[in-house]
DNA sequence: CGGAATCCTTCACGATACTG
DNA sequence: CAGTATCGTGAAGGATTCCG
């Protein structure tokens, strides 16, 4: 609990004017490279073990060629991944977790928690949201 | 732990090939949401309570009046946030944080440790990145 | 097989101006 | 004060083609 990003109390509201920018910073940082569609997707592959480009494109159904490439150079600049080739013909490229990304599956799963949970009340909210929507357009008439 | 997206066991991969999408769907989407940028500083800001439209605007230092206005409207629709209009003038309106939004703290607090555990692990993946990528680029002379 | 390079479309986003 | 409307730009991302 060293880090607590989420301050209720009032009193020091002022002081977190300043400080909630500089927490907030990583963690969009985070939020913003693991936030990519792609990225999850692959993540959560790879999680199960190491595997090859094509297995990775075959997997990860709908995802162009490029976006996974870019996906793995992103993910293994930021020392996500490894990038093992094998220099054969036709050439073989593994991609692995590191164990900092393997360390990303518990913030991964306390999302996926909170969406398995409340996914439906998101749709009802949206639901709300639609209707009031329209109540709304209607009275202008 | 009723929803483990995590799994690494090795015999039940095949199964993953499919459970996998079907678990990650839920995660993506939530994470595109709250995965931008202004999303997370409008959420970490009203975490301290109630707040009008320019308090929030002066808040978040270098957002747009629209970009704002888009993401507020955005956290409306999914239940995130509940807009308040005093019909005074001028005009009031505040923001707040539904009970669902609060419970955003959680997952969020978690990537928030994580990204302060392992920014400097980040930063040091990146520049061995940049060094090896120069150095493959001069070994093409 | 595992990419890189190119083209092209879409859209997120900022800047600006106007309004109830 | 709290927006909406419009325009312009850059980046994201898909489709396609070529290469070692």
């Amino acid at each position: 609990m060293e880090t607590d990003v989420t301050q209720t109390s009032q009193q020091q509201r002022p002081k977190n004017f300043i400080e909630c920018r500089r927490v907030a910073v990583p963690v969009i940082e985070v939020l913003s490279r693991i936030g990519s569609k792609w990225t999850v997707y692959v993540i959560m592959a790879l999680v199960t073990g190491p595997m090859r480009f094509s297995e990775l494109k075959r997997h990860i159904e709908g995802i162009s060629q490029k976006m996974l490439t870019a996906t793995l150079r992103d993910l293994e600049e930021d020392g996500f991944i490894t990038r093992k080739v094998t220099p054969t013909i036709p050439p073989r490229v593994d991609y692995e977790l590191t164990e900092m990304g393997q360390e990303l599956k518990g913030p991964l799963a306390s999302i996926g928690e909170w969406a398995a949970r409340n996914s439906g009340r998101v749709a009802e909210a949206r639901e709300r949201y639609a209707t009031a929507e329209a109540e709304r357009r209607a009275q202008a008439w």
